[in-house]
DNA sequence: ACTTCTTATGATCTATAGAGCATCATGCAT
DNA sequence: ATGCATGATGCTCTATAGATCATAAGAAGT
């Protein structure tokens, strides 16, 4: 069940989908991730063009890592999970 | 032989090296990726705090796609790859 | 109806990424 | 030793992310 994202927007829906599935608001995510409130919602609704930093902080707030692989063949059932 | 990243060196770091593995230098990177020798020498060394969608950019560029996943236990084959 | 929780968003300020020009240092050929 | 390819980096300008204050909009519960 990978996420894959290919563009910021990708990013933003799993960000958000995998916040909810850990129960946090925003405001905690941020709080933990040591951002904004403003900041995290930016970035869920791909409002602006993050910075990378602040994607990782993030990502460590949530417990996820990034792995960087060739582009698959669709594979129909990770993809369900973007939309 | 994923490639993990957690920081923005790591990512650098991946960027370089799989840049290296299809044989592109960093102007023939930038300009497929649309942008300049400057930023994705930048990027490569962490010199700069990137921007999402640069990074998007240079992914596409290269082929590649973010898969967004729980951090895992140390795998010591992967972790032979960033470095 | 009112309160509460949550997310979106207005405004201003500062820091900085990337564009756009460039040059320089290095290493590797021949 | 010299010429070329490659990557690093100096500078200025512009655009914009994030910090920081705020409020507003919406849903959900009582």
């Amino acid at each position: 069940m990978d996420q894959i994202a290919r563009t910021t927007k990708d990013l933003g829906h799993v960000l958000r989908q995998t916040r909810k599935l850990q129960n946090l608001t925003q405001a905690e995510l941020a709080s933990r991730a040591g951002i904004w409130q403003r900041t995290v919602s930016n970035i869920e609704t791909s409002a602006s063009g993050a910075k990378v930093d602040t994607i990782f902080d993030l990502l460590a707030a949530l417990d996820l890592e990034l792995h960087i692989v060739p582009r698959s063949k669709i594979r129909p059932s990770d993809l369900e999970d973007i939309f």
